[in-house]
DNA sequence: GTAAGTGCAAAACCTTTGCACGTCG
DNA sequence: CGACGTGCAAAGGTTTTGCACTTAC
């Protein structure tokens, strides 16, 4: 059940056949495609917000009833090997991600304490400063992040950015 | 027991009476100096090295076997709100802390993920890229985090840096 | 003397894991 | 049909908390 017609089908939205993607990389690592992966990929592929493992629940279970918490944690690693969703750890008890769709450049969060909002921003310079760090070292930098703890300034509305935290730089 | 005096005569060893700021950051809170806030403060802020709660469990125990680990976990949010220490949340399931001796600029951590050690670096122009970036959002800083995971190159071998995980930037 | 601090052990919380059953290929 | 995947519930591991006792001031 849940034809793949259905992924499918959306999978043009974004412009990519990222069902495809995850499909192939499912069988290149000898992993088998069920209706809970396919139910999670959809719901964390096409997330427009930052989403924590609960929530990935909640929506996929939307899509498959049958999906479980367990089920969402063991393909949380899966997504993210697979370059589709990229994990985003802001130093809470939880881990959120966020998908990757469009994704290029470095991107830094920067974390609004008032409303918790997470905001992807766009800082190419950090790949190289980074870089050059790691370089001064002696070493080889494997992943990076910059995250800013933020609140509005005195007077200044926060903006509401319906269907789209991420900005460019 | 546990004199005063113990404290003040280390006091001095790294330039500045840490321990009064600390005994007036706690009457200043109406917080009282117990023999453990001070076998924890001593622990804490002349440690050379990151350290977990548990570390500093142990470390504060070797000072006054009395310390317990809940005493502990009560104790850092005082240190770190008095500044004495920083908080550094690298992502695992537990959180280090650093002595803030010394500590005037931003530093961002390199994390080796072949030894797990922790590195500060020197990176003051992040103090003004994060308020830029900020800025742009009509945003206030309140906090930051730069944080590299990388390995050695290839051929390089990590240098030993006994009782030093500060680098200048 | 009284309010604050402490130790102990249990609770909380997200995430992982063992096991028996289901299902993809 | 056989190996991989899943759901359930219990376990794991760090940090927090309730409670009765102790201690600073």
């Amino acid at each position: 059940m849940t034809e793949d017609k259905n992924a499918d089908a959306m999978m043009d939205v974004e412009g990519g056949d990222s069902w495809n993607t995850f499909k192939s990389f499912l069988a290149a690592n000898d992993l088998r495609v069920t209706s809970q992966r396919q139910a999670i990929f959809r719901a964390a592929y096409y997330s427009d917000d930052h989403f924590t493992a609960e929530d990935l629940l909640t929506k996929a279970r939307q899509i498959d009833r049958s999906v479980s918490r367990a089920t969402v944690y063991r393909t949380l690693p899966i997504l993210t090997e697979s370059g589709l969703i990229k994990e985003v750890d802001i130093g809470k008890d939880y881990l959120f991600y966020v998908s990757h769709r469009n994704a290029t450049t470095f991107k830094a969060q920067v974390i609004c304490k008032d409303t918790d909002r997470i905001i992807e921003v766009d800082a190419p310079f950090m790949e190289w400063y980074g870089k050059a760090v790691a370089a001064r070292l002696g070493m080889q930098v494997v992943s990076m992040r910059l995250q800013i703890e933020a609140r509005p300034s005195d007077g200044v509305e926060v903006p509401e950015v319906p269907s789209a935290s991420r900005e460019n730089g």
